[in-house]
DNA sequence: AGCCTGTACTTTACCGCTAAAGAACCTGAG
DNA sequence: CTCAGGTTCTTTAGCGGTAAAGTACAGGCT
């Protein structure tokens, strides 16, 4: 436990004991073959020279870590964060573990990531728009994605989820209808950070749409508004679109927000106004995040059950790692639509004059 | 871009260019001293081959990573989430990137962790209750702790923050003033799992009651209830402490949570009961994390700047990293008493009267 | 011519560990 | 007495990189 030393290495302990570097490596390795006494004095030399093993080295000789990565651009979403948290509990239950590194959506970072993990990782689950470092896995590590494309995915219905919460708003009687959304753009606002649209996504803006088309109701463009999701809160960003709504001369009189963090932003728009949700404006999320239930008011959403997709995406990794084969590549997690508190029918006052009357 | 083996090396890249191995890695490093013609041969080599570097290998041989090792118990916690976020911020700015390991409070994968972050990274922060993996770090690489003990700490002044939190509802004529607390003993629910309590949770309470017991209240034993900060949810934990307060034959006016997240257990054991806050129930809390200024009611808290901290700790820990010695191996920031809407005087009927009416 | 210098590479050695093959010794059967 | 067979340890070789020293050769200078 004593003097430790800059950098003990096997070969250190081995002297100390007065044994070869194999017969260490095998007594922390727990392998059979040495006497007990041999191994006492190993164990001894080892807490006195307070030896760590080097990973590194580990690795390199072909050991496994028993490590699942985990690449994602930021940590600033309760979206990733319910993923992170059913991840890590499917992996500590396979006896893996969890390296969650962050890009920034920088994606010279992404590749430096994907790099690092290739060589250490066991299996990588990716949480971004692109599964563009497949490449850089391939035939190296296995590889699994959430709502993205690649041999292995996770995903939510995402296209039922849209229609859902098109027809709870139609339900309800609403007809200016407007969306406050992911951009459908690649965006590149500086030469290393890159937005892509996610898939899922657009899936479910899409099918959104189409929904409300086909009840008859067409979706003026000034009713699709891009939050800046590259933003650290993509609240504030959001909150911005829905005044950019909500100060519109026909201001809608329901809003979906593409996701539940976009729709507490509109919450603060509407307060801002002074609009009461869902008396004077509806609004509808998706994804269901913790927070959700627990808003003022309660955030009407479509749930995707990200806990159990993060679970599940880690379950398919472990046995990937382990060489099996998964009795699913592609496991699809049904999306429902959860009634709570943020939307209503549309009063009879218009929202319009209502906003108008505020403004003078 | 073609033709990805399982493992393509260095040695192999070299054969396909016809060069040697140092040259590869030359180019790779982006060294000077070859021809713009070999260069490029090797260049084409490499993306023909799809080589991708080991970065284990590259770390065994000396090289760094430029990365920052986090590892911390749970990413539940808001806590946790907003010190990231400042972490990973402030390591970006200075051309680190962040690997955040998870423990779930087991004492063998934080060893684990740490012998593995020991050798590849270039730094580590222990956003842990124990310092105790210095001994695995010492003299290999730096470590930061957050609100604990070791060489370097990056802290918050939580025995003042104590001190505003019972001065406040002092000043509001409070006088059953309840604790709903982090347990002050080392628990060990399995054998793998322990929780030690974090020192600057000790100083908060015990700042806490010692302001209280100056000004002359006595905090009754039933007064201080546990939380189990172990359970993946702390709020539902907390909740319930909420309720065994809230239900005794003389319920307190005030709790002080002593973090945020459980203040907002306590918000929903109060609805449970029907009980309002502020009017039948004061509330403080502490940390002041994001949602704390969102909630119904907004709620009063002592807040230490978590965001900033962790980027304190990032900033710290670079500095150590490129070798230099940091002006200030303790910083402290002070907390502040945020007052919103949670708290208020207590009201003339006494809580106890209006459970006991409720119960009827 | 002989020598020095710089450029463009290559060779050697080693980072710390492990798998696999080898050696030394003991035991007991033929 | 000899030798197969087991036990306990050691040696060798190599994982995929990199630093540092070495080589080979062209060109300039005296």
């Amino acid at each position: 436990m004593a003097e430790v030393n800059s950098t003990v290495t096997l070969a250190d302990v081995a002297s100390i004991a007065g044994v070869s570097k194999m017969t260490v490596s095998n007594v922390i390795n727990s392998k059979t073959g040495m006497s007990e006494e041999t191994k006492q004095r190993v164990l001894r030399a080892i807490s006195q020279s307070g030896y760590v093993a080097n990973s590194a080295a580990r690795v390199l000789a072909g050991q496994s870590m028993n490590l699942l990565g985990v690449i994602l651009p930021q940590f600033d979403s309760a979206y990733v964060n319910e993923i992170i948290l059913g991840a890590s509990t499917a992996a500590e239950q396979n006896g893996f573990d969890l390296a969650v590194f962050t890009t920034s959506n920088n994606i010279k970072r992404e590749r430096e990531r994907a790099t690092l993990l290739r060589s250490l990782a066991d299996g990588v689950l990716l949480v971004l728009p692109v599964a563009d470092e497949h490449q850089i896995f391939m035939n190296s590590v296995p590889v699994v994605t959430i709502n993205a494309d690649g041999p292995y995915t996770v995903l939510a219905d995402n296209k039922h989820g849209g229609r859902l919460a098109a027809e709870h708003l139609l339900e309800l009687g609403h007809t200016r209808i407007a969306n406050v959304r992911f951009p459908d753009k690649t965006i590149n606002p500086r030469e290393d950070i890159l937005y892509i649209p996610r898939e899922d996504v657009l899936e479910r803006q899409n099918s959104f749409l189409q929904t409300l088309a086909k009840a008859g109701i067409v979706t003026p463009p000034e009713y699709l508004v891009d939050c800046n999701t590259l933003d650290v809160r993509v609240e504030r960003s959001s909150q911005e679109a829905g005044l950019k709504l909500l100060r519109l001369p026909e201001p809608p009189s329901a809003i979906f927000a593409t996701s539940d963090e976009m729709a507490f932003g509109i919450f603060h728009a509407a307060r801002e106004l002074g609009l009461r949700v869902p008396e004077d404006l509806s609004i509808i999320g998706f994804d269901d995040v913790i927070q959700s239930a627990h808003s003022v008011p309660p955030l009407t959403t479509v749930r995707q059950p990200l806990r159990e997709m993060g679970a599940a995406a880690a379950q398919l990794l472990s046995t990937l790692a382990r060489g099996e084969t998964p009795s699913e590549a592609h496991p699809c997690f049904p999306t429902t639509l959860i009634v709570r508190q943020s939307t209503a029918p549309p009063s009879r006052q218009s929202r319009a004059s209502k906003v108008l009357e505020l403004r003078r």
